[in-house]
DNA sequence: CGTGTTTGGATAGTGGCACTTTCCAAGAAG
DNA sequence: CTTCTTGGAAAGTGCCACTATCCAAACACG
């Protein structure tokens, strides 16, 4: 198909999609001719991860660029490639190290791994930009006043935990590498403005419980 | 406090201060004289939680300056006054509503609403944002191939129950109808991240716990 | 009292980013 | 042969969150 047709197909404006490839979101299409180029279902299936990461998750152009780079890097096993792919999104900005409520924080973080049992994810520590964005929310939240005990967290914890079971279920009913790295990605973009769907309506379906209208 | 204080305390530079009293997202100082102003604690508190809606919710101004609107609104009840400040937060743009796909989608939503008891949900519908940025969101995985059946849909929605309960029950604790509202609000600025995190966090120790590294 | 500094407010400018527009020459279509 | 389409390069656009520059009033100090 040409662009044209890709275009149509996809929804996304030739001007965009050109500006895709100039940028190497989306990887080249077959020359047929010098000024001829053909583009295939996978173009069209990428095209789709794209603007999803980046209308509805919001990730910068060149961060997708990044993302994509890990997804297709065969040279990785799928752990790494996974891992790769999913510590290159974007975090919110960090907390300087120095403070003092930063510190307290990391370490109430740590022993809270601890208790959760999580070992690997304490022994990954600071290396993870995940780490590091758990510690952040939470020293906004301490500055806000709205903190909660160890114990509040650890209830919340458990409950992701079995979340998280899910998501791994889903990846192991995939066989092919690329597609199970793909769906994490789709995963970290999609489902969670999916789960936070969920809850939000959840809140408001308890709430008239609760409160009435 | 002046300008200058307000500044040095929350880490916000000056310039940036003022161009929010400009926007309206911070309510004026006291006036002193004809060129002094004076902020209070509260003054502190509300620019905490414009930074953290701007910077790690990467809420438009515009909308920062809505949601505060209601959150301030003391002519509504509490559960309006939650509602449209949580129903002014950004959502994803919208799958066409003339699509037979989001036709479809829609109508698996409401039975999947049905089937799991939450009626008042269903019955506010199409009226919610969140509502409809669900139907999105699945829509947007069908077409990428990642959709799941409702009952891995269900797995889900249970887990978010139960965490919906936890964030109810933390509103509970305030008597404050303004804290209320402002919690709410903080939760779903913050609270996002760090559930996201801990589901990511978790997702990385199973999955070593499952693969090895 | 005078003089230099600080303050809040208005106005204009900046930089980044995701596109769009415009232009062009080579090919395809009829 | 003429007309239209195509892909590619380059420059332009619009938005947005700041940021820099001025200014005159007012405070601080000797």
């Amino acid at each position: 198909m040409r662009l044209a047709e890709l275009s149509e197909r996809s929804g996304v404006p030739v001007g965009t999609i050109k500006y895709y490839l100039r940028e190497g979101l989306l990887p080249q299409g077959e020359r047929i001719s010098a000024t001829q180029a053909a583009y295939s279902e996978a173009h069209l299936r990428r095209l789709g991860l794209i603007r999803a990461m980046i209308q509805i998750g919001r990730i910068p152009v060149a961060t997708v660029r990044e993302v994509l780079g890990h997804v297709d890097d065969e040279s990785l096993g799928t752990t790494f490639r996974l891992g790769a792919a999913l510590w290159a999104m974007p975090q919110p900005p960090e907390a300087p190290a120095d403070d003092p409520l930063t510190v307290q924080v990391t370490e109430a973080v740590d022993r809270f791994l601890g208790d959760m049992g999580w070992h690997n994810a304490r022994e990954i520590g600071a290396l993870s930009p995940t780490y590091r964005t758990l510690v952040t929310t939470i020293v906004t939240l301490t500055r806000l006043g709205f903190s909660r005990g160890a114990e509040t967290l650890a209830q919340y914890a458990h409950l992701m935990e079995e979340v998280a079971q899910l998501d791994l279920d889903q990846l192991d009913t995939y066989e092919d590498d690329s597609e199970k790295v793909e769906l994490a990605v789709a995963s970290a973009v999609l489902y969670e403005p999916l789960l936070l769907a969920l809850r939000r309506l959840a809140q408001e379906e308890h709430s008239t419980r609760r409160y009435g209208l």
